[in-house]
DNA sequence: AGCTCATGGCGAG
DNA sequence: TCGCCCTGAGCTG
C-alpha cells in the first residue's frame, strides 16, 4: 500500500541485495510465468522509482515495469516453504536474498525503450534529484479543479498519494477546495518544498511523519497519535478526533472517490495558506 | 465465515 | 462518476 517513498525505498533495496548480480525468477501463481522465465538466472543490474512506477532494469535491455495499485505488497522475506503460491504474482531470489510480490496492480515484462517513456510519461517526482516543479506549476495554474484533487495527479505530482496530499495541505494552511488556479506561486513553492522535504524524509525511515514544529502531540498535553500505516500524522484518517492544533473536529469528504481529511478551521475556506 | 476498507488507477458510460 | 481489478487486515458475528 503505498506512496512515492515505498516505491523509492524497495528500489533502492533491491538494487542493493540483487544488483550486479545474477537471480532466479518464479510465478507461483502462473500470471507472470513467461515473462519470469525470460528472466530466471539473468542479472538484476538495478532497479529505479519514478512516481509510484517501479523499474527493475535486467541485463539485455528486459525491464519489469511493476505499478502495486492500492493494496499490492513487494517484501523480502526470510528463505523457506512456499506461503500461500496461489497470489504469488513474482518471486525473485538469490543466496543473499528472497523477494515476494503479490497484488500489483501490473507488472509487466517491457524493453528499456520503453522504461524511459515510462519515466518521460510520469509527473515530476518530488523524490527524485531531477525533478521539474515548473512542469506542476504550469498544469495546477491553468485549472479550476480543487487543490486537493489536483495533488493526487500523478502528471502534477507523481508519488503523492492520500496521505501526503492531506498532511500538506494541513501544513500549509490550505483550503483543500481552492481552485488550483488561486494558490499564489509562492505558496506553490513552500508546498513543493514542503513535499521534498516530507517525501524524502518518508524515504530514509520508511513511514510519514509529518508532525512537527511547536504543534507536536506532546506539546498539546496529548497522546501521540500513530496512524496504522507507522507514521504520525495531522489529520490523515483523523475524523472525528480533535485537531492537534486547534481541537476542532477533523473533517472528512469524497473526493472523486477518495477520503479527503483536513481541519476546517486551520484550513478555512477560500485559505490559500501562506501567513495566516 | 463474511463483510468493509485501504497509501491506486483503469476503462466504460 | 461509477464499477472494477488485485490482496489482506480488521472488524463483526
Amino acid at each position: 500500500m503505498p506512496e512515492g517513498h515505498v516505491i523509492h525505498r524497495l528500489a533502492r533495496a533491491l538494487t542493493e541485495r540483487f544488483g550486479g548480480r545474477p537471480v532466479r525468477s518464479s510465478s507461483p501463481q502462473g500470471r507472470f510465468a513467461e515473462a519470469s522465465e525470460i528472466l530466471d538466472g539473468t542479472v538484476l543490474s538495478r532497479a529505479e522509482a519514478v512516481g509510484k512506477h517501479l523499474l527493475v532494469y535486467f541485463e539485455g535491455g528486459n525491464v519489469v515495469w511493476v505499478h502495486l495499485g492500492l493494496i499490492g505488497k513487494f517484501r523480502f522475506v526470510d528463505p523457506g516453504p512456499l506461503l500461500s503460491p496461489q497470489t504469488l504474482r513474482w518471486r525473485l531470489w538469490s543466496d543473499r536474498a528472497v523477494a515476494e510480490l503479490r497484488g500489483p496492480q501490473w507488472c509487466r515484462l517491457i524493453t528499456s525503450e520503453e522504461a524511459e517513456r515510462v519515466i518521460e510519461g510520469s509527473g515530476p517526482d518530488p523524490i527524485r534529484a531531477d525533478a521539474d516543479p515548473q512542469r506542476a506549476w504550469e498544469r495546477l495554474s491553468r485549472t479550476r479543479r480543487p487543490v486537493a484533487a489536483v495533488l493526487m495527479d500523478q502528471k502534477l505530482f507523481a508519488g503523492v498519494g492520500n496521505i501526503f496530499r492531506a498532511e500538506v495541505l494541513f501544513r500549509l494552511g490550505i483550503d483543500p477546495y481552492l481552485p488550483a488556479v488561486d494558490l499564489p506561486r509562492e505558496v506553490f513553492d513552500e508546498l513543493w518544498s514542503d513535499l521534498v522535504a516530507l517525501m524524502r524524509d518518508a524515504v530514509g525511515s520508511g513511514r510519514i511523519d509529518t508532525v512537527a514544529g511547536v504543534h507536536t502531540p506532546e506539546s498539546m498535553g496529548r497522546a501521540p497519535r500513530e496512524d496504522p500505516h507507522g507514521g504520525e500524522v495531522y489529520v490523515y484518517r483523523r475524523a472525528g478526533f480533535p485537531c492537534l492544533v486547534c481541537g476542532t473536529e477533523v473533517a472528512v469528504a469524497d473526493l472523486s472517490g477518495r477520503n479527503l481529511y483536513w481541519c476546517p478551521s486551520c484550513q478555512p475556506e477560500g485559505s490559500t495558506g501562506g501567513v495566516q
